[in-house]
DNA sequence: ATGAAAGCGCTAACAT
DNA sequence: ATGTTAGCGCTTTCAT
């Protein structure tokens, strides 16, 4: 069985349906130009003879893509809901996803340089830990969108989570709850770590707590959590708000194997509303990014810029909310 | 900042390093035919310059592609390892992935659709859920490679997990501690549900203990688990087997909220190794599927098929290997 | 409404 | 070793 039969042509529905290669075009094109009953017969003639358009010579001869370069790393959490939301965009506005992935691997400047080669209109990189200035470099010959990440450098459009809000409302609901003595794990030297930190601190100095305010470091690893948990022990909080979801699995069962009932004893917030943090047996409070308005306007704001528009922020700073679970309880008396 | 620049071309190297264009691309394509001193000198130009070739124009001339579309499903335990092992394939072996995304609003044929039109040498699709016919049809297209999933249409090729043998290492897994009354909680319409449930039907034969089987209606989700574990209290068996990680998550709660031990009562088996079986709260001892191997066969084959290579069997089917955790331990006594 | 012809950026024959 | 030329499958003028 070898597949040595040539595709389908233009020229192939052409011959069978005796007219010249242009009016296929148009027709395929769904452009102006051809009588109605050219158009039914040249596309009967096409799903005959099971006729697919080349996507590559299409986009080569017209010059411009309608295709969006997306890269996204494996297995990090909520980018398959990216994903998701990134294609219903691009369908919606008439544009085409081209994914990259990054994996353990395969590094970021490598699905980059793929994407490019692809001659992509513009890029979308969710989450991307290159520096800074690397990307400024791309987006002088593209339009570059970060999601996920503060940008500093203005030729970088930035979709991103207000982080420190997000701690707000965790320190909030936890005051509210009547916790005073909250602590929080950091995620190292992970990208919106510093930002959480600080949305911590801030959020503590504003309820009067900044006597009670504990960073303990962290990471992004469920391990991290348990550590940073270990240390805890020693002069236990009586609520905890975490770098992301994974550090707090990693939290909550040291704690819970320690003999500390969670929320009974420890209330515990994390981040990133990872699809485990629902199940029942995790069932934990955490602070939820909003993906689909994310990937709206990061699609939005590519083809903003592909078409040359002229937009009024550079950066798009996104609320997150609360979605409180069974990890968080009244603090205890 | 409108993005109306010209890529550069070919041409633009050739004209800079004043040489002809055909002998840029026999330097960019690292071909023979250079001499050593011109080869510095274009590469030279050519990175200066920011020079990245044109993908498409050049997959377009030369007819053949080397590229290898991947379907895959957002969300799904270990597509994202899948995804991992099929770069490094590719990559050892000179070909290009390009990905298309099942979503839960973008359906298989879109995602197919779209590697069609960008015209891959052959498919590779991660568990599809299309009709065994229609995978046929497009098998005479183009190579088609079909993973996790059993197809019998002869033109479509096959890597997939041997399932069966998956639930008779879970059950004699459990009848090395001592357990008899062990039932099993199926997929119900999910594809790989009938081959694991006669798994361990077969398995419970094998070991005499065709009186204790006993199959509960399952699914995919969570609650699915769940509501399986609130009809197996009624009469609790020693251990559970599981046709999936999510669904002995669910399970494993409801047995745990009712007082249950695991694995001191009951001790359970699921299914996928997916990433959150892993986490220290859940703990699951469950079957894992040889992905690396998978994935490095399945580029193989398709690479085979393109050039035309015959091969021995279409179908691959890999033994799985049992990863002991914590929630199987000794029967009751 | 339809067709002829040029050319997108590249590779592959065939010169030299 | 290097250059010239043709053409991949399509879209886009420009004719008719």
């Amino acid at each position: 069985m070898t597949v040595g039969d040539r595709r389908t042509t233009l020229a192939d529905v052409a011959a069978a349906a005796g007219v010249s290669v242009a009016l296929v075009s148009i027709v395929m094109r769904d452009a102006p130009g051809a009588s109605a009953a050219t158009r039914e017969r040249v596309l009967e003639v096409a799903r005959r003879l099971d006729y697919q358009p080349d996507s590559r010579a299409r986009l080569l001869r017209s010059g411009q893509s309608r295709l969006l370069g997306v890269v996204f790393g494996v297995q990090h959490p909520f980018h398959d809901d990216l994903l998701t939301g990134l294609y219903d965009a691009a369908e919606r506005i008439g544009y085409e996803l081209t994914l990259s992935a990054v994996t353990p691997r395969r590094d970021e400047r490598t699905a980059i340089s793929g994407l490019l080669q692809d001659r992509c209109a513009a890029l979308v990189l969710l989450g991307p830990q290159i520096p800074a200035a690397e990307l400024a470099t791309l987006a002088g010959r593209l339009p570059v969108v970060a999601m996920m990440r503060a940008v500093r450098q203005r030729q970088v459009d930035v979709v991103r989570t207000d982080d420190a809000r997000g701690m707000h409302l965790a320190v909030d609901h936890l005051v509210a709850l009547g916790h005073r003595n909250i602590a929080h794990v950091d995620g190292g030297r992970w990208l919106a770590s510093a930002e959480r930190r600080q949305g911590y601190r801030d959020a503590m100095r504003r309820h009067g707590l900044e006597a009670y305010a504990k960073v303990v470091n962290g990471g992004f690893g469920e391990e991290d959590g348990a550590r940073a948990a270990r240390e805890l022990l020693d002069d236990p909080p009586t609520a905890v708000t975490v770098f992301n979801d994974l550090g707090s699995t990693g939290l909550l069962d040291v704690l819970r194997r320690h003999g500390r009932a969670v929320p009974g004893d420890i209330s515990v917030v994390g981040y990133d509303d990872s699809s485990f943090s629902r199940l029942a047996h995790i069932d934990l409070t955490t602070v939820a990014q909003d993906i689909e308005t994310m990937a709206t306007l990061a699609v939005a704001r590519a083809v903003e810029r592909i078409d040359g528009t002229r937009v009024a922020h550079r950066e798009m700073v996104i609320p997150p909310r609360l979605v409180v679970r069974g990890t968080t309880g009244p603090a205890p008396a």
